[in-house]
DNA sequence: TTGTTAAACGGAGCAATCCTCCGCATATAT
DNA sequence: ATATATGCGGAGGATTGCTCCGTTTAACAA
């Protein structure tokens, strides 16, 4: 396997100009809930030909998953910081809070991402990682400091957010979000009965 | 609104048959992961013509609800029948860890399900309700027993337990949404601290 | 049993969508 | 200025969702 890269070549401006352009357009799309939206409407936005939107993309879902990534490695990069400015376990809540914040800023990638579990559950795999190594470092500082129990695994405070995503819907889903993080956290601590 | 109901006749025989035989294929696809079946295979699966499968279930998500629905039906009836066995609390553990093996059992009508969620939202709104009663009523008798906060409200831990149906995926998961049971058992309970 | 009628059936065909293919244009490097 | 690899663009084949309407058949009455 010589999988070695060799760019002979800077890559093209105008390559990466077309490769934000529809990534953004393509954001702004699944944000305002048109997730049915042909692939040719989103190049046509964004002033690009089919073509060159299927060379950036090989398809629908590799478009999605791009975008989806982008706004996870942010949440992710947030978790660091949280740690250095809080606590260990209010780090922990502060960044459940954010995630829930996330899809309240109609950012919701969710319904999109839903679709592809489907398939192959391949996606998950990929994307989850930097969500997990994000929260991983969150709950082992509280562990360490003796506040939640050592028998948590992230993944599965993890799996909970997510499913919050999903119902993300009605009024008054944002509390109850919220609520839900609140009984998380507790029910992470270490047993005091 | 004159919404009555003239049954000049019985419904046609033929009728419900080739319904619940649409519904049997259309639910083995489903589980077995071919989410993207093209319509017209699960017609030919079943016997019958691709008109039939239209006038029985206009489109494709009424399909997959219809699918859906049956199952969650018994999944709420599962309630009452455990409320009576065990003792609140316990009964809502439960009812919860029964969710989780549904989705072990490979009814993992949760992705298609989620396919939909991107369109309006209504399917929740309206499939939500059997699971919504079902679960209202143990966390009232669990409230009632003075084991559990009377803060909590159970959609939240609906919602929850929906982000499992998502990650339902890779080795381990099942151990781990049971894992994520407990924890929200434990952080539902009368606050010790 | 036989006739009548409303209900259900079935599949040809239209429209929309996904994705491929390949000749053309342009940015990069010499 | 020239060469060439990289990227562009859109026509078109294949697939799929859904509609429409003539034909068939089960339910009911006499």
């Amino acid at each position: 396997m010589t999988d070695e890269k060799k760019p002979r070549r800077r890559p093209r401006s105008d390559g990466q100009r077309n490769r934000t352009n529809l990534l953004n357009v393509a954001k702004a799309a699944f944000t305002a809930g048109e997730t049915d939206i042909p692939l040719d409407e989103i190049a046509r936005r964004a002033g690009v030909g089919i073509g060159t939107l299927y060379r950036h993309f090989p398809n629908r879902d590799a478009l999605i998953e791009a975008v989806y990534r982008a706004e996870l490695d942010r949440l992710a990069d947030a978790a660091p910081l949280l740690a250095a400015q809080h606590p260990p376990v209010e780090a922990l809540r502060a960044w459940m809070r954010l995630f829930v914040d996330y899809i309240a800023a109609k950012l919701v990638i969710a319904p999109a991402l839903n679709g592809l579990a489907g398939g192959t559950g391949t996606l998950y795999a990929q994307s989850g990682t930097v969500l997990q190594s994000a929260i991983d470092g969150l709950v082992a500082a509280a562990v360490a400091s003796g506040d939640i129990s050592a028998d948590i695994e992230p993944v599965d405070l993890l799996r909970a957010l997510a499913g919050v995503s999903n119902y993300a819907a009605g009024p008054g889903w944002e509390t109850s979000a919220k609520r839900l993080v609140d009984i998380l956290i507790a029910g992470s601590r270490v047993s005091t009965s």
